[in-house]
Order: C-alpha cells, then sequence, then structure tokens
DNA sequence: CTATTTAAGGATAATTATTATCCTTAAATA
DNA sequence: TATTTAAGGATAATAATTATCCTTAAATAG
C-alpha cells in the first residue's frame, strides 16, 4: 500500500506556490520543470487540486496556479485527499456475513469490530496531516534549505511567474 | 492507496486461531470456507503470517495453522505489517534533487520536509494497530457477537480443529 | 508401508490501479 | 490574430493485486 507519486509531486508544488507573490500564478510546466516531473501527468494532478479549491488558475501566458487560500488554512490532508481521495485505506467487505453458522435472516447492528479497528488506525493518519499546514511546511523548508538555494530558487520561479 | 483484500482475511482468521484450544490446529481449507474466500489465495496470506511467527503450522490430517503467542502479545499491526509488509506509506522520490537551482555537489543533511510530515503521519498510523492487540479484538467480538452465533461458530471451528 | 491430508512455495494468468502520453477545447493575453 | 495556458477526454504502458494450478515434502491414519 503505497501513496501515489502525484501526491509528492503536488505537495512540493504547494510548497512553491506558498511562496508566490499575491497576483502571481505559476504554470505546470514550470513546476514540471522545477521537480523534474512530467508535465502532462503532473497536470492532471494539478488538476486535483483546483477541483478541490486548493488552488485557483487563470489561463493565457502568464497563468497557471496560485494557492486559493491562505497557507494557515492549507492542511496535508487536504493535499493529500485531493489526490488520493477521501476513502479509508482499510476496506471491510464485511466477511463476517459469510460465516456458515449465521442465519440468513442475521442482521448486523454495528460495523465489524475489525474495520472499526483499523478504522481508528486510518483516523490516526489523517489526524496526523490534519495537524500539519503549508505554513507549518514552510517554516521548516525555510530551516533546512541552505539560504543560497532558497535565494536562487525563489528567483528562478519569479522569472517565470 | 487501499489495503490488501488479505488483510481483513488474516485478522479474521487470527480472531478465529485465537478462540482456538490450546493443542489445535485449524487448516487453510476450514478458514477459507468460513470466511468465504479463496482457498489457494488466502493460503498465501498465512504464509505470510507463518513466515512472520505469529502463526505455527503442523502437517498431515489434523494439521493447520495456530497461534505461535499468546493473544495479548501479537498486535494488529503485526498482522497487518506480515502481510502489507513494513514499508511506508509514503515513499519520497527525493525529487527537490531534480530542482535545477541545485550545485552537482549540493548533499543532503536531512530528509526531505516534505517526506518528514508523511512519516510521521505513518508513525501515527503504526502506533495506532501497535497498541490494539488480538486479546482486545476478541474481547470486542465477544460482546458484538451474539451469544449463539458465538456458540455455534466455535461449534463449527472445533468440529474441523 | 501406503494412501491421504496438509502447508510451502513456484509458475502463471486475470484483473485492476498507477503512471503516463496525446489530443481537442476554450479562455486569457500580448 | 497568434500564442499561451488549464481542463478534460481517450488511450497506452507498466506495475500491483488477486487469484489459480501444480509440485514437493512432511505428518498421520489405517
Amino acid at each position: 500500500m503505497i501513496l501515489k507519486n502525484q501526491v509528492e509531486w503536488v505537495l512540493h508544488c504547494c510548497a512553491i506556490l506558498a511562496g508566490l507573490p499575491k497576483n502571481h500564478y505559476l504554470s505546470t510546466k514550470a513546476l514540471a520543470e522545477f521537480h523534474g516531473v512530467p508535465k502532462e501527468y503532473l497536470s492532471k494532478a494539478l488538476q486535483s487540486l483546483s477541483q478541490a479549491k486548493i488552488v485557483e488558475t487563470t489561463l493565457g501566458p502568464s497563468g497557471g496556479y496560485r494557492l486559493a487560500r491562505p497557507t494557515e488554512e492549507i492542511t496535508f490532508l487536504d493535499i493529500v485527499e485531493a489526490v488520493e481521495g477521501k476513502g479509508r485505506t482499510f476496506v471491510c467487505n464485511n466477511i463476517r456475513q459469510n460465516n456458515p453458522c449465521r442465519s440468513a435472516d442475521h442482521c448486523d447492528t454495528k460495523p465489524c469490530s475489525v474495520a472499526r479497528i483499523m478504522w481508528d488506525a486510518d483516523e490516526a493518519w489523517r489526524s496526523k496531516l490534519r495537524s500539519v499546514t503549508l505554513s507549518d511546511l514552510v517554516e521548516t523548508l525555510a530551516q533546512d534549505v541552505p539560504a543560497e538555494l532558497w535565494k536562487s530558487s525563489f528567483e528562478w520561479v519569479m522569472a517565470r511567474a
């Protein structure tokens, strides 16, 4: 069970968009080139972000993407779910219904115990992702990325935004 | 990103094995029939449990599987990892290395910030699964499953164990 | 000793999900 | 008007999941 590589891509894209000055847009082309990923396929992932209202777009030259909300109001969960979907990692097929000892009219009152436990773990995962915002990420990156590289990357982006 | 259906199967199988008296084994055939799942494929999942030392086996008539440890010492994480592997759900391809502003000899000191956050969420998931044992599951099932069905299921199993 | 039952594991096939690529359309803009 | 862009449809390539079938060797019952 592995997340799509698009998740990694859009998280990094959002980090870049987070550093963009107001009223600037960055194109799929620039984002794909910056991260060294295929433009057409990245485009699909960015469309998912757009549908999820995490980014907004404009067309034409100097068009592209920008964040739709302040960085403090965009969580990792928002971004991950936009690409990966909101479904749970554990799907309960209710195999307890196949128990040969069950009467045909047996009716379950609660979800399966196994599923409840697995879903609790899912929720712990979600909860953790919900607790981290893009703002937090930018803060961490600002500390981790050498000042030199931080500056040149910003300039690279601004030459295209 | 969805867990294998084998995860659901083996969790239910372990619940059944947890109710087995000492020195009894239950075969793949019985477990597959009880849960209404394909015997051959379930067998692969049970082999994984065996390799993970969660269950132990014996051959021949009246052979099959039994738990290798007390129920309090088998966690959901043990079982899930046996089938699903121990890898993380987020794989970092380190796309920051593709940043065109990087000098060729640039060397990262820490793992990528994005990955660290995603891995924290993975760990929250694992941690939750590690906190629940087979013993806990059996306790919950004992409350959820009607006494009638509980009894008849036990008898069904014992007729084959 | 023999026939049967069983788990283990190899080989392979079918199905589904992921990872793309290409093309058309319509909007923005220079 | 020509160019640039996102959106979205269609399709293909690759990989993961979900099986099925077969052989081998160990345990056991007769």
